[in-house]
DNA sequence: GTCATAGCTGCGAGCTGGACGCAACAGCGA
DNA sequence: TCGCTGTTGCGTCCAGCTCGCAGCTATGAC
């Protein structure tokens, strides 16, 4: 976490309130939290923080590599430490989110690999369709 | 195409202008467009169509089973025929598009089954990473 | 401690992609 | 040909995010 700060200052930026918060939310989360999340635990901690800056703070966070965004469904981005990311099913019906493991994709990677060229990152994107509860109560289209 | 028009009608719908002109769009399209792209090209045959009416149809034919839209990156969905879907790989850094026939999912969507017993659409989200060019290329983050 | 400076912030406006309510229009069956 | 009702265009609104700008402040230098 002081390493973070640490690598701000190393390309001259500065350990401002705001960037301390919303690094500790990040450090101290659960699960995936979307801007506005984060911008109101952020709001905790320091209040009067505006979105702009969240989004800002969160680009510079993922500019050094700290953070991650990823795509849960159609909603908004949601936002967790680079150490943290993982891949997500997601289903269709219900919205269930179902987490999984890189290995889970050991397979294709090699194979898209392998075909193209192609080095995939499952982590950005979920994965859409029905979650166990939802493919066997088959609801028709 | 006349049969999707039939199954409008079946379901007490009507075949208007501007929906034969989506329709027609959508069977002669080659790739992937999106609703800003159709509406244009509806708008080449059926002049004063409202971005409205470009959504709303979408959104029967996808109910209807006959369009599944997918997001390709950042950008707006994409629309297609159902017939046509297929997986996407995106290039995280040039944008290029790599599309891949299911069957690379196969041993995925199997594991995913097995593990969790959650049904995958590979189609709906595209999935990131670096095409061949790029990751040789290996731009630094 | 204090100062200067450049990085950061809040504010407000703006932008894109898309949804919605409403009144007018127009397919389609009778 | 007529009437019913599905569909359309228009305008407005929304979420999620971005940008420019003026003022504030963390930081290193002294």
């Amino acid at each position: 976490m002081d390493d973070v700060l640490a690598s701000f200052r190393a390309r001259g930026g500065r350990a401002t309130p705001s960037r301390r918060a919303l690094i500790d939310v990040l450090f101290h989360a659960e699960g995936h939290l979307s801007a506005e999340e984060l911008a109101a635990a952020v709001e905790a901690r320091v209040p009067g923080v505006n979105m702009s800056t969240i989004y800002r703070n969160l680009d510079d966070l993922q500019s050094l590599g700290v953070v991650v965004h990823s795509h849960l469904g159609h909603g908004p981005a949601t936002y967790q430490l680079a150490s943290t990311a993982h891949a997500h099913f997601i289903c269709d019906n219900c919205g269930a989110t179902v987490e999984g493991a890189d290995e889970l994709f050991q397979g294709l990677a090699r194979t898209v690999k392998a075909k193209f060229g192609f080095s995939i990152d499952p982590h950005h994107f979920a994965i859409l369709g029905r979650c166990s509860r939802c493919s066997t109560v088959a609801t028709p289209a």
